[in-house]
DNA sequence: ACCTGTTTAAAACGTATGTTTGAATTTTAA
DNA sequence: TTAAAATTCAAACATACGTTTTAAACAGGT
């Protein structure tokens, strides 16, 4: 190859790009200007706009869901606890390459805007490449949530998870918030140490033990 | 006027498409098609795009806010619960217009995209129009968590935050995942009652009697 | 050195967008 | 009824987009 890594380099801006101003609002014009690469490679690498939004989620979610999927088979073989399954999620994350807290914020903001923006052809692809594994770690959560029913469960499942979408695709600008409120600085390791009681406090809510 | 509703007509439209497909994915000509009224009646009543999308939200919120203000007033002189403080939102949100479930599932999701798009006129005009009346809000919220340190009640309120918006902003497609997945139908209001008491365990978990 | 397939480059294509224009039409009010 | 103002309409404008095309530059294998 002429230049080795335009394909990465296209990548790494088209990530940035996106998790700054959306999908929609970026250009390809703008990710091969940053890229310092022709627009036309874009097209000649990844063959379309929506495909190199799909390279962008793979590049992230394969190593991680291979990973998580090695994690699973351990999990599934023992009995465990809530806080369990919630830190398998935050180990697994260090262990794929997200370990670094830009990086991870990013990739929480590009999964915000997946969710939130239409881009319809993303979920498909992304239910289609790793609904599998998704599916192995729900049947883990069923099972040590036995008291709620499955009504409550699917809910406050989702309530978890916006919480923890929703706070991470912007946590850079609300870090940056509380600083200027609170005049204290804080890193994303912290944010997640106190997401993750919030989290399971709302899961077990009447249940037992509380 | 020739046809006296016709910037009625563009809101309702706006509002429906923006909500399906995000701000930068409807363009005029899907909304003035929509409504029946012809492209150009955008830029004369709205001005812009921007403004047209100030002014859904405006629409919403100006009446939400002065209901809220006057809550506010009588909350401001008493003492209150955490319980008490959230049930003020739902109980605003049903006596300013948005008591439909379906124009509430919409406006939430309008707000998520407002969070997750770029959008920054819009969080400018936001805080402009309406940013006293949530912080008065937040002064409550501060004086009814007198337990937690600044930066935990920070990033509580955004988990909340981040819970609601959400869950909210996709409670059709939710609901009806729901009922897919567990054969029950739910509705908002019943969402809405397992959504509280999940919040208010979030933001008082670790504090005295939970 | 010479092919051969791969990658980059510049330019153009076709399409869709937000906005503006100026004339036609309708409403308002005297 | 009539003149003025407000509104609608079709058309065009200017711009930006994703994609395609064509040729040039490069790599590695023989």
């Amino acid at each position: 190859m002429a230049q080795k890594e335009t394909a990465q380099r296209i990548l790494d801006a088209a990530e940035a790009l996106f998790s700054e101003k959306g999908f929609a609002e970026t250009s390809l014009r703008n990710i091969t200007t940053k890229a310092g690469v022709n627009l036309a490679a874009v097209n000649y690498h990844f063959g379309s706009k929506k495909s190199l939004i799909q390279a962008i989620f793979a590049r992230y979610l394969t190593p991680f869901s291979i990973q998580f999927s090695e994690q699973l088979e351990i999990i599934e073989l023992q009995e465990n606890t809530p806080d369990q399954l919630l830190k398998l999620l935050v180990i697994t994350l260090n262990k794929s390459g997200l370990e670094n807290p830009v990086k991870f914020g990013v990739f929480m903001r590009l999964l915000g805007l997946a969710y939130s923006q239409g881009q319809g052809h993303l979920r498909k692809f992304l239910t289609s490449e790793y609904g599998e594994v998704f599916r192995r770690y729900m049947k883990e959560i069923n099972r040590v949530t036995p008291e709620l029913s499955p009504m409550e469960r699917f809910w406050r499942i989702h309530f978890m998870l916006g919480a923890a979408v929703f706070t991470m695709s912007s946590v850079d600008s609300l870090m940056a918030m509380a600083e200027h409120d609170l005049g204290k600085q804080s890193d994303v390791k912290e944010v997640i140490s106190q997401l993750m009681p919030f989290l399971a406090s709302g899961l077990m809510v009447n249940v037992g033990n509380d």
